[in-house]
DNA sequence: CGGCGTGTTGAAGACTTTCAACGTATGTGG
DNA sequence: CCACATACGTTGAAAGTCTTCAACACGCCG
């Protein structure tokens, strides 16, 4: 893995970059592990630089909600809070970034551009959950399954360039338990959407057919 | 109306309170009345202080879905933000009061105790985005409504002493949009969880049994 | 009293869920 | 190198839930 560390990605080059990554400690999590469980104290902050991260709750019906995927560039949760309030998890391989809590929370209270920084991070989460939130008072299995694959296009075309392929790291199951659908309805939607020609299902993602449904989506 | 103005039920008595207030207008509208939409300008910030008011953004298939019902004590949008994110109505008559942006945010840049404060602010905006996440992804519409009283009940007994009985102030309709379901769905759960003793419903709230399922739901 | 906005109930249809079986892929050991 | 085990993904059929369209009940106000 070659690439910019964290402090870089949420700061851009500045001295507040600088100074955070000097309280930072590097940690590469294989796939699959989990990182923090909802409750635990927040002791450490964390900042990803690589891969994806899944964050989720428990359900009432013993399932699992997703509440966001975490990119590149994000903290996995507010540093500001006390309490993990949701458990994280690492989808493949992740690269990330270790805050003690207290060097964090002081670096962030000295500087206005920080905090600034922090309060603009905490609103994209605001839009991302209500985007979701839109996504899943939806009803249709196929229009969710639309709604976030433009979502996902958007934001994965916001870090690298991006063409027609879109990565999907994640596996069914997690698309499924962000999307509020069982895993059989979303593998049998995304079978009648390349059906329909409106995707095309590879590998380990999908070639999204701009020309239909997808470009004529609300772009939320 | 005889209470607090919204400046010091967002900071509490406090010199930025007194700041805050110096740069509100009072506002009073009718029940029903939009106060912004989505996509408009936001030349102004809004923070509530006597009522209720809907947050809700249209749907791909011509509904709408609330993504949040605002209290006395909340903004009704990131005050950051350059464009209202959602539109925003009254439920019954609403009081708030109007902050011109320039000044508001001056304001916000000049105080590390107001910015940690709308850090705060944005944090819980963002919990409760993830519990309205949690209780839609659940699949069954009792326990959607049984979530969401649970949710509402303690967000209000945050405001007022409050007894057995739970006050809703808004429609059907605004409850079925905030839950992702039709008017009718809800309606029959309603009667469902009447009929087995959980829930009575009043005229303008509903009364829980709180011996019943209501308590053993996960507080969230 | 009549009208309209709001809330409830009914019946048929559409969709998702459930439980089950079957494919496919990957990695390890013989 | 092949065989098998395991994890992941797809497909089938029946059951359950929500949605749809319709009719009806209630309450408030002119």
């Amino acid at each position: 893995m070659a690439h910019l560390p964290f402090s870089y990605l949420f700061c851009g080059e500045s001295i507040a970059a600088r100074e955070l990554h000097r309280t930072a400690a590097r940690v590469v999590v294989p796939a699959g592990k989990t990182i923090f469980l909802e409750g635990e104290r927040a002791d450490s902050a964390f900042g990803l630089s690589e891969g994806t991260v899944r964050l989720f709750k428990p359900l009432p019906s013993g399932g699992r909600q997703i509440v966001a995927l975490a990119l590149p560039g994000e903290f996995l949760e507010m540093p500001t809070v006390e309490r993990f309030r949701q458990s994280a998890a690492a989808i493949g391989e992740v690269e990330l970034y270790r805050f003690p809590r207290d060097q964090l929370l002081a670096l962030i209270w000295s500087s206005p551009k920080l905090m600034s920084l922090l309060l603009d991070f905490a609103n994209r989460q605001l839009e991302l959950a209500h985007d979701q939130v839109v996504m899943l008072g939806n009803g249709s299995a196929e229009v969710r399954i639309l709604l976030f694959l433009a979502m996902w296009r958007d934001r994965i075309a916001a870090l690298k360039p991006s063409q027609q392929y879109l990565p999907l790291p994640m596996m069914r199951q997690d698309i499924a338990d962000f999307l509020g659908l069982r895993l059989e309805t979303l593998s049998r939607a995304l079978a009648k959407l390349e059906a329909k020609n409106v995707i095309r299902i590879v590998p380990k993602g999908v070639v999204l057919n701009e020309s239909d449904q997808t470009a004529a989506l609300p772009h939320l």
